[in-house]
DNA sequence: AACCATGGCAACCGCTCAGGA
DNA sequence: ATCCTGAGCGGTTGCCATGGT
């Protein structure tokens, strides 16, 4: 009955995200349900996952959208729907609950007063034509977002962990952080990338565990997936 | 100054899918 | 071919901060 490890819930403190980090960058995660285990950490391993994917990540911006993510989530999402994780894809360093979160407080609104212009242009999303268009579309938003973000002249959204990330893995289109950080999306890296900026947003910035130089260290040479 | 309403964000929950035994 | 397990995804909830009355 109660030799069963109990799980922590609720938020993440400081110390559970520094194990966390610290053994995912160090032995990576080959089975989620592992890593609490052998990190020590009262959580189950969906909620390291969790925690780790939107917030912990290497790469993570953090901050307001940019009018041009804005305008591409809502592009996406007219193609799309609430595909979070594929519309994501195609901005680097934003989460799926991120980006999720944003439309529900926000982007919702704007999509909705938007609704009766798009209406007339864009007619039954559930017809073949729409699904045409939207591939297309789709294409489009792949290849112009870098660019275009990179002439923004907003301040750009903070990177998170960007300290962590020597010149050499963006310079070589290498970052392989999500997987799909392709030569595609160098240069919108490598204009976030440097920012200034705290790796710790919200709650915990004060006691910012991600300078630690150790971690940066393992990091340079042990991150791979 | 205190209370209430609202918005934003972090995290949890449940479902689905994919891979392996 | 089927079952089991783990990962991923989207919806939802809860908490906290902020603004308004």
């Amino acid at each position: 009955m109660g030799d069963k490890p109990k799980h922590r819930k609720g938020l993440w403190s400081p110390e559970e995200d520094q194990k966390l980090r610290n053994y995912v960058l160090k032995h990576g995660h080959v089975c989620w349900s592992s890593v609490p285990v052998n990190a020590e950490l009262q959580r189950n391993g969906k909620s390291c996952r969790l925690r780790w994917l939107n917030y912990l990540r290497p790469g993570l911006k953090r901050g307001l959208f940019s009018a041009q993510e804005e305008e591409t989530v809502l592009t996406l999402h007219r193609m799309l729907g609430n595909k979070w994780s594929q519309i994501a894809q195609h901005l680097p360093g934003r989460t799926d609950n991120e980006i999720k979160n944003h439309w529900h407080s926000y982007l919702k609104k704007r999509a909705l007063i938007a609704e009766p212009q798009n209406k007339t242009q864009c007619g039954n999303p559930s017809s073949d034509h729409y699904i045409d268009s939207a591939k297309t579309l789709e294409n489009q938003a792949k290849s112009y977002q870098p660019a275009t973000m990179q002439g923004f002249g907003l301040p750009e959204p903070e990177v998170l962990f960007a300290e962590w990330l020597t010149p050499d893995h963006v310079h070589h289109g290498s970052l392989d952080v999500f997987g799909n950080y392709s030569s595609l999306e160098d240069g919108l890296m490598q204009g976030h990338l440097f920012n200034e900026g705290t790796a710790f947003g919200g709650k915990y910035d004060t006691n910012n565990p991600a300078s630690d130089a150790s971690t940066s260290d393992v990091f340079g040479s042990v991150f791979k997936f």
